[in-house]
DNA sequence: AATATACTGTGTATTAATTACACTAAGTAA
DNA sequence: TTACTTAGTGTAATTAATACACAGTATATT
C-alpha cells in the first residue's frame, strides 16, 4: 500500500535534553559529534527515526546508542519543524526530555562512532550548540519548570537518599530562584511522599542533616492532583 | 547537500484539533474525508506536510485547504508516532490545537476535494473517526482541560461580548464539572481582565444579564503569571 | 393586571494556604 | 575552647478558597 503516499523527501529525527544534578549543580547531557554536518561540536543527542521504529522507541534507541544510557524515561515536548533547521536537508525534530539521577556510576560510552563522546555539561557553561539545539534546549528548560512547579519532579533528579536542603537546591536551580527555608519544607512535607529515614548524612564537615527517600506509592496518588511552587 | 541524509520513505503529516463553542456545547471541527484511506469516514482536518513548507506553516495551509478558515492561532501539543498508525504506510502526524469564537458568520468551506465538507460537531457526540483521531482529540481535549485552569483562554471560545454565566458554561464544559456562581464570578473577575460594558444581553426571555469583554491589555500582562481553577 | 417563570446578581463566615521572618542546635575543625 | 557552618524549627498576618440562599428583574402567559 505504501505507493499510494507520496514522497517524502525529508527525514525526522530525535533530540534528547537529559537534565541531571550533581554537586549542587544542573547539568545536561550532550555530546561531541563526529560527523559532519557540526562534525566536532557539541550536540544534543540525535540522530534519525528508523522507519521501523515508533518516536517513542526511537527516542530510546538513539539515547542508548550515543550515550549508552538504557532505561530513561523520556517525555516528549515539542517537535521542531522550521524548514532550515538542518543544513543538509528537511529535517523535522521530535524533541524528548528527561530529569535522571546522576550517579559516578553509569559510565557514558557511545556504542556508534557518531559520538566521540558523551558528557554532563552544567548548564550554566554550555558551549555554542549545532543545529538549532540551543534553542531546542531553551524551550526544554521552559518545559520542566513549569512542570516542577505542579509535580514533584524534582526527585527524578535526586539519588535515592537525600536531605531537605537538596530537594531545595533543585527547586531553586531549576526554578532560578531563592526559596524560603521554613516554608519549603513545610510544604514539600505537607504532600506526604518524603519518608524520613534514621539516617543521617555522611562525610560533611558540619551538622549533618537527616536523610529521606521518596515514597513511590504515595507519589502515585497525588500524581492525579497538581501540586504548586 | 541532501543526499547525505538517508532516505526515510514515510511521510509526516498534521493533524488539527479545534474546539468551539456554540448554543452551550463544545463542539470540534471535523472533515468528511473524500479520499481513501477511511473515505467517507469522519476525521480531524489533516493532511501531509510539504518539503518547503515549516511545520506551523503546514498546519495554517491545511486547515485553510480543509475547512476554508484562515487566520486562526494553532498551538502544537504532540506528535503521534506509533509505526502502525497509518494503513499505508510510516506517517508521522503533529497534532496541533486552537480554541475558535464560533459564529454563524464564518462559513465551512474545504477548497480540495480531499474533504466531502467540513462541519463543527458536539464533542458528546462524536462519531466514529478515522485513523488514530480519537485518541488525537482525547490527548487534545486533555490537554485544553490543563490549559484552562491556569490561563484564561475560555474567552478565546466567545463572542466578542459575553455574559459572565456563559463563561461558567465554558469552564463547566471542559472541566467537566459545576462550579459555584458566586465564587467563579468573584474569581473571574479579580483577575481584572473583564471590563463590564455598559450593555445588556438581546432577545433572551428572561431578566438580561450585563455583557462584558475581554481586556487584551490587561490579559497579556497577566499572562506571566498563572491562575487555577 | 396579576401571576408564573427563568435567570441575574449579590455577601458573609469558615477554613485552608501562603507569606514573611530569626534564632538556637549540632556537628566539625582549628 | 572557640569559630564556623549548616540543620532545624514556629507563629502571626495575609490572602485565597469554599460553602451556601434569596431577592431582583425582565419576559411570557392568562
Amino acid at each position: 500500500m505504501k505507493e499510494v503516499l507520496p514522497q517524502f523527501n525529508s527525514a525526522v529525527s530525535i533530540d534528547c535534553v537529559l537534565f541531571g544534578f550533581d554537586g549542587g549543580e544542573l547539568k545536561i547531557l550532550l555530546i561531541e559529534r563526529n560527523e559532519e554536518p557540526f562534525k566536532d561540536w557539541w550536540a544534543l543527542p540525535g540522530n534519525l527515526i528508523d522507519e521501523d521504529e515508533s518516536v517513542d522507541q526511537s527516542a530510546s534507541r538513539i539515547l542508548h546508542e550515543l550515550t549508552g544510557l538504557s532505561d530513561v524515561y523520556m517525555e516528549q515536548y515539542y517537535t521542531f519543524g522550521e524548514v532550515g533547521r538542518h543544513p543538509q536537508g528537511r529535517v523535522i525534530s521530535v524533541a524528548y526530555y528527561a530529569m535522571l539521577r546522576l550517579g559516578g556510576d553509569k559510565a557514558l560510552k557511545p556504542l556508534t562512532t557518531y559520538a566521540k563522546k558523551a558528557q554532563w555539561i552544567n548548564v550554566r557553561e554550555l558551549p555554542k550548540l549545532g543545529f538549532d539545539h540551543q534553542h531546542i534546549f531553551d524551550k526544554g528548560l521552559e518545559k520542566i519548570k513549569r512542570r516542577i512547579k505542579h509535580l514533584p519532579i524534582a526527585f527524578e533528579l535526586l539519588p535515592e537518599k537525600f536531605t531537605l536542603t537538596q530537594v531545595q537546591n533543585v527547586y531553586e536551580l531549576i526554578l532560578g530562584k531563592k526559596l524560603d527555608k521554613r516554608n519549603f519544607r513545610k510544604k514539600i512535607l505537607s504532600y506526604g511522599v518524603l519518608k524520613e529515614l534514621d539516617e543521617k548524612q555522611k562525610g560533611v564537615s558540619f551538622r549533618a542533616a537527616t536523610l529521606y527517600k521518596f515514597d513511590k506509592r504515595k507519589y502515585a496518588k497525588l500524581f492525579g492532583k497538581e501540586i504548586s511552587f
